[in-house]
DNA sequence: CCTACCGATCGGTAGG
DNA sequence: CCTACCGATCGGTAGG
């Protein structure tokens, strides 16, 4: 039972119960309890309900900034491939649901900090991405009437909502599109609404 | 101060504030105070904090389903337009944003309920729309490809993604992307990504 | 529609 | 890392 074993149970049990019941649904005995321990005891750990929520989203935040590079190269290396790309994101937030719903959730209750947040350690990677595509545009491969900025705003919201709240939203519908079909239309969509149809030279 | 303006007057004050900070970020105290009256007063108007959040809901829900109608038949009289349908639901939620941030919280706090809302109320009306997209699938007008079900959930999803968080995920991106931008390019991509080109008879 | 009040739970501290 | 405890606020009730 080391100080680390400790934290990392804490942090993990608050990032499902925050993505569950929201920041505010949720106390910190309920997060020490499913975490085995006493709440001062987190108290002591975090130093409150405020420091444990800011080590929650610092987590979530370190976890992207190390995945996207990798996912960018991943998805550059044959070509720049726009299904790939789309496809890891889906996979990086699929992996965990509980991401999407935190972002969701956190771009609702606290959207300034989250756009400060959003913008010093993930900005820097959609700019090479939107710079691609300016590329292809001068090179005739992507559409002229694209908006890079508000194309990839839209397809990175769209895939986190897709993952959030998907399953449910489906409601909507009969019969209920499953998330893997609506994952599916989303990268369709995206394909044809950015590349210029291929004999159009 | 007769019986009905206070109900009203509740009701907007906690459809605000629900919106802003949730429901479980929003004591009674906060709404009763905001309305102008005393807890006691709200508790016995709605019978309770949960009492509130369904009539909430259920306000929510009447408008969407008497405005839907005008909705689907303005769109329909200069012919199946696209364009005019996604406006109207952008329309609908710009009109007062904290609708779409309300569903949003409802869809991650609860989702079992909502669906069952969405599919009592809203699900007979997106049943004509993806009926007329496969009669334009036969005729040739709509692509082959297009998944009309999850077509539909991604583009309404995706304009309350927008309304709700849109001026504040465009942190992602410099420059930012405003929400009239994001609108447009969501037009846009839906336009190309349903129909097939012009000249492809 | 309000005053007065309730038990339970909240986030957090003292002290070890 | 825990026991014992605190004031404040929570949703809700009694009674008028």
């Amino acid at each position: 039972m080391n100080a680390v074993d400790v934290r990392t149970r804490i942090l993990r049990e608050a990032t499902r119960l925050f993505a569950e019941r929201g920041v505010s649904g949720t106390s910190i005995q309920a997060v020490a309890t499913a975490a085995g321990i006493t709440k001062p005891t987190l108290v002591y750990h975090f130093g409150g309900k405020d420091g444990l929520r800011t080590a929650v989203l610092a987590e979530f935040m370190d976890h992207w900034r190390h995945e996207l590079p990798k996912l960018l190269t991943a998805a550059a290396s044959g070509g720049p491939r726009l299904d790939s790309l789309v496809e890891a994101l889906f996979d990086f937030f699929r992996r965990d649901p509980d991401r999407a719903r935190l972002l969701l959730r956190e771009s609702l209750d606290r959207p300034e900090e989250l756009r400060t947040l959003l913008r010093d350690s993930v900005q820097p990677f959609t700019a090479l991405i939107t710079q691609a595509m300016r590329m292809g545009q001068m090179q005739g491969a992507i559409r002229e009437k694209v908006d890079p900025e508000a194309f990839v705003v839209l397809v990175i919201s769209c895939a986190v909502g897709v993952v959030a709240v998907g399953p449910f939203v489906s409601g909507l519908m009969s019969p209920e599109p499953s998330v893997d079909a609506q994952q599916a239309e989303l990268i369709r969509m995206a394909r044809v609404a950015l590349l210029n149809p291929p004999g159009s030279t």
